[in-house]
DNA sequence: TGTACATCAGTGAACGCGCGTTCACTGATGTAC
DNA sequence: TGTACATCAGTGAACGCGCGTTCACTGATGTAC
């Protein structure tokens, strides 16, 4: 790190930052520009050297967030391959494990208000993501014989709403709101019954 | 509704509704309690004579929308008895019926911020809800062999997740998130899927 | 029925606050000669 | 190496705004006599 004078060297990651960890502590609705400058020791103008404003701040880090969803996606999805089961499971447990590792990211990607279609970076990223998930689910969904195989989007967009409801219902430290069971287990255990439901997985393995 | 004079007359049921109102056209966020007192024709300081403030109006809200989910879940319970499974697939369309049709209610209830720990009251009728569905997954789940049984309330958790994923990720108009499949399709084939996978439902049903 | 009065739901003005954003500026950095 | 100068990242003061909340008040309602 160079000496921090008057210039600050390096300050746009630092209010990427900054505003992450206000997220991250606060939610999205206790993210403010203001107090991201303060937390990287800036005026709230010197914002506007870097970003046009505080939406463009939120967007970038939530593009930020797709970037590294997407290499972590990719790098699960090829750790199982060539089983296409093994490939489906990592994504499944990749999935969850971004989420909790960077809770900041995800807030800023999925409860933000910072639509996909901002800006062309944003949606192609975020379509990036998406699509290794339905990669995944339609390798998998080879093994099941044609006639009884639902579309490969479908059987993605079923295990996106089990993951993204984890995340929301019980990985997130919110009070009261204890959960029952660690969220990797709960996670975990409803993708196998699932995928034993679609006879991907034999009937009586646990 | 008597004339409408100084007086309101149910200022306080107006007051609930009108924020439900903002909520849904704008989001959580999107809320202000001045805003809701205007919808609702009246001064800010009005909304002081009946809540404590803008988290209470909130609360209130959502716990009024506890009440309904109850009831709409108990009645469709009810509607599919003595069938355990039928039962269990009435809720399942209950839960998604109830947050298309009031996703105001929707929305105060777990995107609000609100604790459900916040009164009594709320957290009475928030856990009567919870039960409800783990209710049904207990009724099902004894058809499942004793010791291939899943506990209900991993039981219900998943079914809980599934159901709020689909809610916030495809259920919700938000502008490019375009859903692949309505929800309503979403939601009942990935429960099939799972209720297969505890075998519940025989194999090749669809 | 009519009058006096208590009640209390709603007013309207005011408050302090933090927000996002703008602007003319300043001072550190780095390049040209 | 030293000086002049252009660049531009960050300052600090100011703005208008809408927020949640408070307060003394006013005027409609309904009850007692």
């Amino acid at each position: 790190m160079p000496k921090r004078g008057y210039h600050h060297g390096n300050l746009r990651q630092a209010l990427v930052e900054a505003a992450l960890e206000l997220i991250e502590a606060k939610g999205p609705a206790g993210f403010t520009l203001s107090e991201t400058a303060k937390a990287a020791g800036v005026t709230p103008a010197a914002v506007y050297r870097h970003f046009d404003g505080r939406e463009a701040l939120i967007a970038e880090a939530a593009r930020q967030g797709y970037e590294m969803f997407c290499d972590v996606m990719e790098t699960a999805y090829a750790s199982g391959q060539p089983s296409a089961l093994a490939a489906f499971e990592a994504t499944g447990r990749a999935y969850l494990a971004f989420a909790r590792e960077h809770p900041g990211h995800y807030i800023a990607m999925f409860e933000s208000g910072v639509s996909v279609n901002r800006s062309a970076d944003l949606a192609a990223v975020a379509g990036r993501a998406w699509s290794v998930l339905e990669r995944a689910a339609a390798d998998l969904s080879e093994h099941i014989p044609a006639d009884r195989r639902p579309p490969a989007a479908m059987f993605s967009a079923h295990i996106w709403a089990m993951s993204h409801g984890v995340v929301e219902l019980f990985a997130r430290n919110s009070p009261g709101n204890k959960s029952p069971f660690p969220p990797e287990d709960l996670l975990e255990t409803g993708i196998g019954v699932y995928l034993r439901g679609l006879g991907l997985i034999p009937p009586d393995r646990t």
